[in-house]
DNA sequence: TCGAGCGCTTGAAAAAATCGAGTACCGGCC
DNA sequence: GGCCGGTACTCGATTTTTTCAAGCGCTCGA
């Protein structure tokens, strides 16, 4: 096995998946593609962690960004199809985290939409 | 503001796993058992905050601490079957890292040993 | 005998994320 | 027309998270 590599796709991938926010970003564009602010209200996150996070994104190829209008704003944030294929990563953990998470409750209709940030308490 | 907070367990799954080195940790347990020091020089983290991920990790059930004497101080942490589960989604993550990442590009960390830690600019 | 290693804690510093407000303009309500 | 709330983001200040550095009690290998 390779020891002495200088770049681990695997290390790099999990370093930038485990960025505040950014699977919850893919996530929501998985349902399709989201504005900006409209983003920021699916994930919960604070404008500017947001922006910080989607550049990131971009700059790895994960997501494209589209500028409809300047003036008045109208940007939207696409997946590409590499942010596609993290929909698999993204099913894993939904699969794992059904089955083992606290199950405290199963009964929610509205599992997705993450409106109010918080802390759940378990 | 009636919180309808109805326990979305994918979204507490990521929060989980996207806490600085918990991927990490559940990775090099995927190989068998280590040690608290061990486990650390594997992964990359300091002792604190391996520490404070152990101890939410052995809480949600991912994996288990063992301590095998006192004073000697030898402990191992090994995952659960839960956290055995988590190979599917190291595995998905490993498949879109070899697929979808740039080979040079981005600056990425070392992956475990070598090279001199601490390049981030101020 | 002596230093190195074990597992882990503490307290302070650095890095990352969050809050809150602000920019420049549009569309709807009345 | 006049006012509110929405759009995409940025900047400065605060809070949270992660890291650094050192150390504890003890035992093993050289």
């Amino acid at each position: 096995m390779s020891s002495a590599r200088p770049f681990c796709p695997v290390y790099a991938s999990i370093e930038l998946l485990q960025e505040k926010w950014s699977l919850h970003i893919v996530r929501a564009l998985l349902d399709g593609p989201l504005g900006f602010n409209e983003l920021g209200r699916a994930v919960g996150a604070n404008t500017t962690t947001l922006a910080q996070r989607l550049e990131r994104l971009e700059d790895v190829g994960v997501l494209t960004r589209t500028v409809h209008s300047a003036m008045p704003p109208r940007t939207s944030y696409a997946l590409t199809p590499s942010g596609l294929a993290l929909e698999d990563v993204l099913h894993a953990i939904e699969r794992w985290g059904r089955a083992h998470l606290p199950a405290s409750a199963d009964s929610a209709p509205t599992p997705t939409r993450a409106r109010t940030r918080g802390e759940a308490a378990p």
